[in-house]
DNA sequence: AATTTTTTTATGTATTTCTTAAGAAAATAT
DNA sequence: ATATTTTCTTAAGAAATACATAAAAAAATT
């Protein structure tokens, strides 16, 4: 994760990436908004923190020229803290507002928050997904059941992948042949399916009549959540 | 856009409520949990504000419980302002954080760039539709009457949808034939139909003569709304 | 070759859908 | 207004369909 800061009080600048170093985000400090813009404009950036008061150019400006080309969160942490500068900083295109002085931690949240949101929505898909005591990792292909590892096969894990991506919507059979054999192996009957279901509740200590994670929707699918 | 409020002092979320009004948005508002997660799960929502100390269920609680299924923005407004009541609150799902006393206009312009943000992002086609107390969702095939669920056969579903579909167009049964049979099946004598009809209307608790929901028009076919 | 995974097949059960038929309501005809 | 026809409602049972489960066969991995 790619994050601008820009700030003319070095102090603060300093801070601020020091902290987001310590959370591990790639930091492209700045004193100035020119320099800053620049790199904007050639780096792939996640996420902007952005002083208003700066030497050269308003931060606000630069919020909206921002704005213009791209769609990253921008955090605008500034000592003007009147109501109206708020508003307008909020209305210029700025995710959040944060006045100085400012608790790092609470700003970590916040980049965090405003991040998460971002990936959630660039379909920069998670590739984890957690819900109740169910936990997917897709990378290392490990699923944890109330913080216990549940050994699941290719396919059992492709299936709970899919019902979790598609965490409340019904998935059809058909849909599962599609996303997991493709079009090809379109043959198939849909027993097959329904026995990988029947082992899945069985590792996952879950029944057909009373489900608490995969639940049959009759006549028309699966769905989780 | 739908914007549910909970807070457990009336006056704020009554105070709310008037601001968001005067900006144009539908507003849900609640003084408990419970009343709002059912609103929640019925209606498809767009954004919350969420207050921590609620009588029944804790704000917190309450936001993972809807990250569990939705998306919207969550703004967490509340007296706790302590940093780790921020970072908490925020590391729980939450978009924004808000602490009491707040100024109006600021947590209008906080919604303001949380709704832009989302809108931004979301395609919404809404598989969602809500008429009176009823409201169904053909996504997660869900048919909700009264905040309780109601659980129909696929056909009978189907019928529902189409009928809602088409708000306040007669559906004749020709056409019912075609939308959930396809024109194989054409054979199959209307009574078939008028008995899902009725079905229907028993689990709706919906009579014939004086109907609430499904209307029959003499000759023609059915209708709703 | 042995093991694991996936698919097929078979069976019992539950659910859904359709048919049938009788009675009620509405429209039409007498 | 009354009778007749048509259309709808209601009920109950038969037929069809879908699901869960088990066990065995086929395929893929190891």
């Amino acid at each position: 994760m790619k994050i601008v800061v820009v700030d003319d009080e070095k102090e603060i600048a300093d801070l601020v990436e020091l902290y987001l170093n310590n959370e591990g985000y790639q930091v492209f400090k700045f004193y100035n908004g020119i320099e800053a813009m620049k790199c904007i404009e050639s780096q792939s950036i996640d996420l902007a923190i952005l002083d208003i008061m700066l030497p050269d150019i308003n931060g606000l400006t630069m919020c909206q020229k921002i704005r213009e080309k791209f769609q990253f969160p921008i955090i605008m942490l500034t000592a003007k803290e009147t109501e109206i500068d708020k508003i307008t900083g909020l209305t210029m295109g700025a995710d959040d507002y944060v006045t100085k002085p400012f608790r790092p931690l609470e700003l970590m949240a916040r980049v965090k928050a405003q991040l998460r949101r971002y990936k959630t929505f660039t379909h920069q898909k998670s590739n984890m997904i957690t819900f109740k005591a169910l936990s997917i990792d897709k990378d290392n292909h490990q699923c944890l059941l109330n913080n216990q590892l549940l050994s699941l096969t290719p396919t059992e894990f492709s299936i709970l992948w899919l019902l979790c991506e598609n965490k409340g919507k019904v998935i059809t059979v058909d849909q599962m042949f599609q996303e997991l054999w493709g079009e090809k192996y379109y043959t198939n009957s849909s027993s097959s399916i329904m026995v990988h279901i029947r082992h899945l509740r069985e590792k996952m200590h879950d029944s057909a009549e009373n489900p608490e994670y995969i639940q049959t929707v009759w006549g028309v699918g699966y769905k989780i959540g």
